[in-house]
DNA sequence: TATCCGGCTGTTAGCGCTAGCATTATCATG
DNA sequence: CATGATAATGCTAGCGCTAACAGCCGGATA
């Protein structure tokens, strides 16, 4: 009969460490942990085997003993749109020090994709939830008020959240950039964004720019929709449309700011002076603008932010009420003209 | 006594669905899982009840009863460079269908905390790793060796495997950049990339780049690299310096296509007559290039394509030798001029 | 009628670990 | 020297689930 220890290929418990070092399996437990009274000697022991025997704990073992996992589960609609990685670096950022550990689910804006993500991920007990946008599917909604952990709702702030919720109010953001427009003088304004029913952010400031736009007796003079594909290609795309079938536009409000660039970028060959015979903004801050020829209008939608207070109310170190409310700044880069009347 | 189901702030078990149902665990277990025979009338039953109580089974404890764990670990450097979301979605693409699911795990690009990741990662007892390039830490080749469990890295294939790799050889891909410019006839060339001393595949395509280049009796005229910020911006920023410090400059091969598109921005800009008067070319085949206003050159990194087959690997679904090597395709877009005699 | 078979359900025994004690060794105190 | 305090270690009993097998039942077979 081999022993355990001398077969490669068996895999190895605390009991093969315990063996090893010559002391009992919760002590090994408590030297791998760092918890309880050990004396140094046999810490080093143990460490010593446990080194040897390159064992890694089981936590699938030790979460159902213990009844704790140091997992947050994060469910966002996409990665592939700059937004998301830097909510993520803000939310990392802040459970570093806590033991605690994000994991990443994708929806695709996707409710029956998010639905399932979302069981996934309460079907491994996290010690909370962070998931993007407020609009979810009474399933959704039910499950994660059931599971008892905390609950963070991100992003936007325009309805009712399950336990917390941080974000901007996107309605809003949508009213300040048209009132914004507006002031700067320009009328004749089209919008240009993503044909996705479910990104309900988009929609809300839509909703808002709309609202703005009714209440100085203006409404959009034209809008185009793209999904899928080169977001900055699209943008030139829908740029090119937009001028050609409504020539006398004189400003473009894009949903992100990727087809925002992509439409400055058209401008820009297309020889148009930005921002006198034509105006541009975007929505969300990326970094990428900074490297354009001329920098494009947008709000910046305070992501980072969200993902730090987010994971600070998981992790327990803020206790706020239940919404968080950041207020994005309105970024005029160069792409709007200044106010008339006070340059 | 309360009864546990009339308590809302219980955690279900199956004993809960159980009783609720009137069979035994095991039976709840059966139809939740899709296992075994179970009669449709007693099926319908269990159904019924798990969804009337919102009962989320807890895949811990099923996974230390079954020894087995549905999750595929994935660990990259980074998620903000557009290359590793397409990689994602390669994997989630072939998963899908196999009860496979991926966990991400982010290393900035630092080998420690690679090691980090790695434990954390095997300390859940995955049922397969997908990682990130041929190099690591001693302890983390050692963890992934013993794991006992498929092992795919992936990116790069110049050097040795743990179990599998899959990718691209850099050194390769840099050599050919490095001729298809010399056959344009460009000869004064300087290199801009990252300042990563853990960007190995970075570092490989250079030492290609700089052999191929010695082959022809030529090596670099100027090098510039940096670190952090909005790689559009520092793309500009270091074509400035070195078109200032080296103004005979007659191409500019940057390390990755995000900063090559910022050189590309700004010698636009500048008015600089390009392929003619300057060449470009990044890497990896970034969707972005679409929409400039000149298509760079780069080589494609067959991003989604080592994903899928990565994905592949794990899942069983090829079994293939140690090495798959792919071949990612030079695309010289209209930043370096046409073959001169063969136009 | 005895036997077997397949469909369905239940019972038993852990999976590898940790909470919550119980136990022992060590030592200062009165 | 008994006593109690403290530090270090071990034991027991699960955590919630599933593999493996055992049992039961009705009907077909010989």
């Amino acid at each position: 009969m081999t022993k355990p220890s001398s077969d490669p290929r068996h895999t190895l418990t605390l009991r093969d460490v315990s063996e090893a070092s010559g002391v009992s399996e919760m002590t090994v437990s408590r030297v791998l942990r760092n918890r309880g009274d050990v004396s140094p000697q046999t810490r080093e022991k143990v460490l010593e085997a446990a080194r040897a025997l390159g064992y890694v704990p089981n936590k699938i073992a030790g979460a159902l003993a213990s009844q704790r996992v140091n997992l947050v589960g994060v469910v966002i609609p996409s990665l592939s749109n700059m937004v998301f990685p830097e909510v993520m670096t803000g939310i990392s950022e802040v459970l570093e020090g806590t033991g605690l550990q994000p994991v990443v689910g994708v929806t695709n804006y996707l409710p029956d994709r998010e639905e399932k993500v979302i069981y996934e991920m309460l079907s491994w007990r996290p010690s909370g939830m962070i998931v993007a946008g407020l609009e979810h599917s009474d399933a959704s909604r039910a499950m994660l008020r059931r599971a008892g952990i905390p609950i963070v709702e991100i992003m936007d702030i325009d309805g009712d959240p399950i336990d917390h919720a941080v974000g901007i109010s996107h309605r809003r953001a949508g009213r300040q950039m048209a009132e914004a427009i507006i002031a700067a003088g320009y009328r004749r304004i089209a919008f240009l964004g993503t044909q996705m029913p479910n990104d309900h952010r988009a929609r809300k400031r839509l909703e808002g720019f709309e609202e703005a736009l009714a209440k100085a007796g203006l409404q959009l003079v034209d809008r185009e929709f793209y999904s899928g594909g080169s977001a900055l290609l699209k943008g030139r795309e829908m740029t090119a449309v937009v001028l050609n079938r409504t020539p006398d536009v004189d400003f473009l409000y894009y949903s992100n700011d990727m087809i925002g660039a992509g439409g400055l970028l058209y401008c820009l060959d297309k020889g148009l002076d930005v921002p006198g015979r034509i105006g541009l903004a975007g929505f969300n801050g990326v970094e990428l603008l900074d490297g354009l020829p001329r920098k494009l209008a947008t709000m910046d939608a305070c992501r980072l932010e969200i993902g730090r207070k987010a994971a600070e109310i998981i992790a327990g170190k803020a206790s706020p009420g239940a919404k968080v409310e950041l207020f994005p700044k309105l970024e005029p880069g160069d792409t709007i003209r200044p106010v008339s009347g006070q340059h």
